[in-house]
Parts: C-alpha cells; sequence; structure tokens
DNA sequence: CAAATAGTGTCTCTAAGACAATATCAC
DNA sequence: GTGATATTGTCTTAGAGACACTATTTG
C-alpha cells in the first residue's frame, strides 16, 4: 500500500498533455472630453485599453493586453503583472469575467484564456502617463443592440476603427456570452470578451459597487451620475440619483471651483 | 521578415511551462424529505454531489466531482463529461464560478482549477439511479453566518458530517469569495469553491432564473416557492410569492392528487 | 369535522420616476 | 443678468411585505 508521500514523489503531472494558460485583462476607464463652452460639464466616454500585437499570430491587429501564466503565481496576480508589462498601467482591482476555451480560438495551439475586467480611474492613468507604451491605447467604447437582435461593439481611436457584430447566447445567473459574427479585426476572440465584460459591467453597475472605482478618492455627485450613466447607457434625473446613492456615500466639506456654475459638494465612498 | 504561416509553423508552446487545467463542478440538488404526517407537503434540502476519493491525494476524503481537461474540448465540455463519468449524473446546464489558483492548493503541483455550478432536478437523478457510482453521494448542504462573522458549511450524509469554517473576502461583481479558515475534512480547496458557488446561487435566485432548473417541467407553486426559499434561507409568504412568480409562469389545466389537502394547480415556466 | 395546503383580496410602507422650484457660481 | 449645474421637495405609481379570509381535499 502506497502513502501518500510516496505516491507524490513517483507523481508525474507532465504524462498527459496540459494547454497553455493565458489571463487577459479588459482594462475600462472613462475618459471625460472637454467641450468649448465654458459653463458645460465634460461629457463622458468608456474607453477599454487595447495593444496593438507586434509578432505573430495577429501581427498588426489590436488585442487585449495579457499573457502566458508562470509558475508561482495566480491567475490573477498573472492578469496584472501582464497589464503593468504590456501598458505600463495598474490596475487596482480585477474581476473575474469568465473562461474562454474553445478549441481552435487560438492558432498557435490549445491555449485557454482566463479573462478579467479592471476599473481605471481616468485620474490614475493621467498621472502615469504612457511613454513606455506606445502600441497600448484608450478605444472609445460603444456595445448596443440593432434593429435585427446582434449586438455591435464599436472600438474607436482616433482614425482607428474596430467594428465587431456578436450574437447573444443564453443568459445565465446574471451573465450573457456571446459569439463573435464579424471580429472587427480584433485579434482572437477578443470581441467575445469585451462584449462578456460590458455585458457583466452593465449589469452590475446597479448596484454601485463598480462605479466608484472608475473615480478619484473625492467626487461630485454629477460625476458619479454620468459614471453610471455611461456604463448603463441610460438617463437618470440628477434628484433621483442623489436619492438612491445617498446611502453609499459621505459628504466631506470640499467643493469644486471654477466651474462656471453653482459649485458642487465633493463627496466619499462610504 | 518571417510569415504568419511560417511563425506558426517553427512556434513551440511546450518551450514554456504549463499548469494542468481541471473543472471542478458544484451539482446542486434539492431533495425533498417525506414526513410521517400524510397531510405535510415534504420539506427540502439543498444537497451537493460529493464523490469519496479512491486514490492519493487527499484518499478517501469527499471532494467535488471534476478532473483533467484533455485536448479538443471546452472547459464546460470537460466539466459535464467528470461528471458523468464519476457519477453517472448528467447535468443539463453548468454556470462558471471562477477560476482557483493559488499555488499550493493541489499538492500534485501546478494545477489551476475552473469551477462551475450544476442545478439538478430531483426527477432526472430518481430516474437515473446511481448504482456504478457507489462512491458519490448526495450531501445536504447548510451555509450561513454565524455569531463571530465567519461562515459555517456544513454538509452532511448519513453518519458523515463535514464542518469547515470559512472567512469571507471583499464582495464583487456580486460574487463574494472566501479563505478557509478550517477544511472540516473536504479535499482541497473545495469547501472554498462551494462556498463560492453557493453564495453566488443565492445571489442569483432572487431572479428565479435558477429556481426553474431544480424542478421538472410541471410544478405547484409551493413546490417552488420552497425551492427559492431552500436556496436563499429565507421564509416567505405565500400570497406574496404567487404574486411575485406568476409573471414567469404560465398555468396549465392539471393537477396535483391525493395530497391530503385542497388540490395545487400545475404550472410551467414561461 | 379537523388539519393542512391552495388561493384571493387588500392594507400599508417604501422606493422609483417625474417634475417643479430654488441656489449659486463664472462670465 | 444669463446660462449652466447643484440641490431640495413633492406628487404619483409600482412593488413588496403583512395579514385576513375563503376554498378544497383526505382521513
Amino acid at each position: 500500500m502506497q502513502s501518500e508521500k510516496e505516491f507524490l514523489s513517483e507523481y508525474r503531472l507532465d504524462k498527459y498533455e496540459r494547454p497553455s494558460v493565458t489571463a487577459d485583462i479588459v482594462a475600462l476607464m472613462i475618459r471625460s472630453t472637454q467641450s468649448d463652452n465654458y459653463r458645460l460639464n465634460s461629457d463622458n466616454k468608456l474607453s477599454v485599453l487595447l495593444i496593438k500585437r507586434g509578432g505573430h499570430p495577429f501581427k498588426d491587429h489590436w488585442a487585449l493586453p495579457g499573457g502566458f501564466m508562470v509558475p508561482g503565481e495566480t491567475v490573477e496576480e498573472c492578469a496584472l503583472r501582464e497589464t503593468k508589462e504590456e501598458t505600463n498601467v495598474s490596475p487596482v482591482s480585477i474581476m473575474p469575467v469568465g473562461v474562454f476555451s474553445k478549441p481552435g480560438r487560438d492558432p498557435r495551439g490549445w491555449i485557454i484564456s482566463n479573462a478579467f475586467v479592471s476599473i481605471i480611474s481616468e485620474e490614475s492613468v493621467d498621472q502615469k502617463g504612457q511613454d513606455d507604451a506606445a502600441d497600448a491605447q484608450w478605444f472609445d467604447v460603444e456595445f448596443e443592440q440593432n434593429e435585427n437582435g446582434d449586438y455591435s461593439l464599436q472600438l474607436g481611436c482616433g482614425d482607428v476603427r474596430l467594428n465587431a457584430l456578436l450574437e447573444k447566447n443564453e443568459e445565465k445567473f446574471g451573465r450573457t456570452s456571446f459569439t463573435v459574427k464579424d471580429s472587427g479585426g480584433l485579434a482572437f476572440d477578443h470581441a467575445e470578451i469585451i462584449a462578456a465584460a460590458l455585458s457583466m459591467l452593465r449589469n452590475d453597475a446597479k448596484n454601485f459597487d463598480v462605479v466608484f472605482d472608475f473615480l478619484p478618492e473625492k467626487f461630485t455627485l454629477s460625476a458619479l451620475q454620468r459614471v453610471q450613466e455611461t456604463i448603463m447607457n441610460i438617463s437618470i434625473l440628477p434628484a433621483n440619483f442623489r436619492r438612491k446613492i445617498s446611502a453609499y456615500v459621505i459628504e466631506t466639506d470640499e467643493y469644486t471651483q471654477g466651474a462656471g456654475h453653482r459649485p458642487a459638494k465633493l463627496y466619499k465612498r462610504k
């Protein structure tokens, strides 16, 4: 009879074929665009971080940051490490989106991807800059259902336009999965991953858990409202938003200044 | 300059170390227990399917069904295949819970686990029987927060009692993760996986998406109510439950019989 | 008839949406 | 002052929870 110790000393994991495992990250930010009217508050756009692939496969195509797991780290640590290495952006927290393991999804062979979503405040990106990652760019995101029921995912950055088309699969446990009909030039199955991440984000922005992560520590209630409206692609009356959010925030005694209209009190997350 | 075709023909995935990847499945059923009073409706208990490990490591400990991925299948297919092989139970649908990849979680080496939850109707289990899987057993589940804030996960099957103790980590996107303080005899980090699956299930039972999967095609509204109460560990007034659920069901013209009280109309999912 | 579940009606309270009205700043 | 956002208050409506009451079966 073999003891557990004996068993383990003889056990060889490499007897069997193993997949390579990657972590890919859907890093999202809300970018504010200044208007020419000094009175207007800034407009907001949801952006996703993509990198232009320098090597095969999908050379010169845009892809999510990510890479292979190495021994001794968790999938989450891998996602953070690769994002930092490839884009010089350091997300503070990430949340799992799902596993993507369809055979053939990567032409290099048997590679499965664990996808994560991460939310980043514009403030923290501005501070760090992106000097040493010229091939990493923030793309404006639009994601909506069109007339015939399919979903269109439109990514834009300067002159670059990527238009992917997806079909909605079943909805399980509040998570929706998609099938790519047209990748729009995105590498691998990354259109599918981005769609799953956005769908999850919208579903969960209702609890306000997510919205705070897009903003610095102190923020105005209207900035917070614009974040939620941008994520969920809806419009909320300010009075009603304030009532709902009041349970989740604490007021400070600071105010905004020089906005061309009444100053707003700054709040912190409760 | 190398073409993509040339690149791929020379590319070797096995240049780098790779983890082994498993799929583990938290298969849940609601079991009805008959009372000795002919008038009483059956009481319900949530049960999880475990197998007694026949080999090292964790020999003779109870574990979730699951096993290693093989080439050409998705993680989901792997979860279904392993559950069928090890327990002779065939789940119809599964939903991802998360990835568990902490170094050291498996004494055999670098092994990461993709966990899924699956919901099974008692009817379908009764039909198939479990003859050829004597080491697979359904354990009654109780999962609740105790006085000092920790969570206790209690599994029982006959004389076997497994009592695990967990600490709640952060809650992200409606998903809660846990840290095991005492595995209670469960193999690997499976207490952590079960806790994450149950927490997810409770959170999502609110939409009624989940509850129907526990029942056969036609059911009474009180049976449906008991399912929801069992999952969420709450108590609902029948009148209010009927009002809420009415939008999700269609009535048939069939009735239950011989129950020792007024017959109930059978409904179908809308 | 008694005991149990099945099923209906209604009251109250809360939360959400709509909207009116006031406050305060930069120019 | 003007035009914009900030902030407060209130009306209406939808939904959840509590509870009283009726209906129908088996032993």
